[in-house]
RNA sequence: GGCGGCGUAGCCAAGGGGUAAGGCGACGGUCUGCAAAACCGUUAUUCACCGGUUCAAAUCCGGUCGCCGCCUCCA
């Protein structure tokens, strides 16, 4: 089954084709370090992670590469404001970073390159740009002539033209073109700064990303990714400075990931709905964040709200349920039996659905990672695994152990059903019971005097009890072998 | 103003020339002392609207309406 991935620059989904065989190189634009993740970082990560992770799937040797920008105007200000130095808001922010992404079981990048230990890669390249008469000199500062790459706009399907006539662009002087940008920044004082042949400076924001990625990865990048915010500027700079530089072709994907939406509005720090992912992380397991952002295609917009939360989270602890009884099963040591021979025409049809399950996953991940689609097969082989539950036979515990297994292999490219199945449900009742005003031992009276009343068929005062416990939220579950509970 | 996208059941959401995945909810049923969970069944003759192309359109083309994003730092 080949791969296809939707290319921004052409606008078009393409089979996906790597420049070397066997091998992707993948750049994803991380963070500037000078604030808290919020949901919408955590969605360009996971999506990312989640992309990494099935290109290896697929048999690729990935190189993925993640930056960080330590240096840049928001970290200066923010230094200013703390009125500590940049290196300690660049710091405190990158473990951060680590800290809610590591929660989010996001897998480590092959390099992850900061932009203040790239400076003299991107002083080379400023050079060459200067060089191929790209780039321009005013004072101390560098920057890149847009009207010297014809090609300026190629991503963002505009034309200088156009963006001069609606520009909002502040005039400077100085520039030969509105649009021009900065590469190197004469240093002011008070802002970090490193030597150059300009005189001492720093970097502009773009040129990080084309120094790094050319340095991890060569010339030519299979994937190079981000927000779909990043298209322009960001990402038509990266290929007018690279490929200015190089004169090769830049990138041959280009992915762009939507917005996170919150209550359908935009999040913005003016409307001050901001969502971090501590925040969401305090109420909701990681992964449920995680199933929550792969529930939507990744280019399309994703809208954030409690109730959808609520909706995915339950069908978290119902995949996870399934999982668990399922272990049950296979744990009392049942019996192994590997032979097909003698399924019942039920059992057949579960067996070729498990089968097919793989199959029907792949596809959708091949159709430019459509991971909403790829959800549908998990829904319907629960379903077919709790039949099983149901009406065990001799057959049972080979097929469970077929669908665990199925489930577990797709769920790990996902990063979801990655606890263990007990050990997750156990946790959830914990964190959801927090909130109710009776303890444990409290819970736990309660139903064994339920359990006497319904031993002598007292059943007003059974289902009294019932009814106190589910005031709180306590939903009782009564099962051969005994009541248990759990929080609605 | 320019560029891009979206409008699919009560809600969320895939699909994007061959006759509507999946989830939530609702309703009916199995199970149960009653429930819950799980399971079974029902729930879009139709995809914003109007035209056109085609044997065939939710899917392609043109137009209308509505919503959103980018064009300035932004995932």
């Amino acid at each position: 089954m080949g791969l296809k991935v939707y290319n921004t620059i052409t606008q078009r989904k393409e089979e996906f084709i790597p420049l070397r065989k066997g091998r992707v190189g993948m750049y994803v634009c991380g963070v500037t370090v000078y604030d808290l993740c919020h949901i919408g970082h955590a969605r360009s990560a996971v999506v990312f992670d989640v992309i990494y992770r099935y290109l290896k799937y697929k048999g690729y040797e990935v190189t993925y590469v993640r930056n960080f920008t330590d240096v840049d105007d928001k970290i200066i200000n923010r230094a200013l404001q703390e009125g500590t130095s940049t290196d300690e808001i660049a710091e405190k922010y990158i473990q951060e970073f680590y800290t809610d992404m590591g929660a989010l079981g996001l897998q480590e990048p092959t390099f992850e390159p900061r932009a203040t230990e790239h400076i003299p890669e991107m002083i080379e390249m400023i050079k060459r740009l200067l060089e191929k008469g790209h780039a321009y000199l005013v004072g101390g500062d560098v920057y890149y002539s847009v009207e010297s790459f014809p090609e300026y706009g190629k991503l963002s399907k505009r034309s200088l033209d156009e963006m001069k006539a609606g520009a909002r662009v502040e005039v400077d002087e100085r520039k030969r073109n509105p649009l021009d940008f900065a590469l190197w920044k004469a240093a002011k004082p008070e802002e970090p700064s490193w030597e150059s042949p300009w005189g001492r400076g720093r970097p502009g924001w773009h040129i990080e990303c084309s120094a790094m990625s050319q340095k991890y990865l060569g010339e030519t990048l299979d994937i190079h990714g981000g927000g779909k915010d990043l298209i322009f500027p960001h990402h038509e700079n990266e290929i007018a400075q690279s490929e200015g530089a190089t004169e090769k072709p830049f990138v041959r994907y280009w992915l762009h990931n939507g917005f996170v939406n919150i209550d359908r509005e935009k999040m913005s720090k003016s409307l001050g709905n901001i969502l971090t992912v501590k925040e969401i992380l305090k109420d909701y397991h990681p992964e449920v964040v995680r199933l929550f952002l792969i529930s939507r295609h990744y280019r399309s917009p994703i809208d954030f709200s409690r109730q959808e939360m609520e909706v995915v989270r339950r069908n978290l602890e119902r995949f996870y349920q399934t999982l668990a009884e399922i272990n049950k099963i296979l744990d009392e040591g049942v019996e192994k039996i590997d032979a097909r021979g003698g399924l019942s025409p039920e059992e057949m049809a579960i067996y070729r659905r498990v089968e097919e399950f793989s199959h029907r996953f792949e596809e959708a991940m091949d159709d430019d990672f459509n991971t909403a689609r790829a959800l549908a097969p998990f829904f319907e082989l629960s379903r077919d695994l709790n039949r099983l539950l149901q009406n065990p036979s001799a057959h049972t515990p080979f097929l469970l152990r077929r669908g665990r297994d199925a489930f577990l292999e797709a769920g790990k490219i996902l990063g979801i059903f990655q606890e263990d199945p007990h050990v997750f449900l156990e946790g959830e009742k914990r964190r959801r019971a927090k909130d109710i005003p009776l303890t444990q031992k409290e819970i736990e009276n309660l139903i064994k005097e339920r359990d006497k009343a319904r031993q002598q068929k007292d059943w007003a005062r059974a289902d009294e009890i019932r009814e106190r416990l589910a005031s709180h939220g306590i939903v009782l579950e009564d099962t051969p072998k005994g009541t248990t509970w759990r929080v609605r």
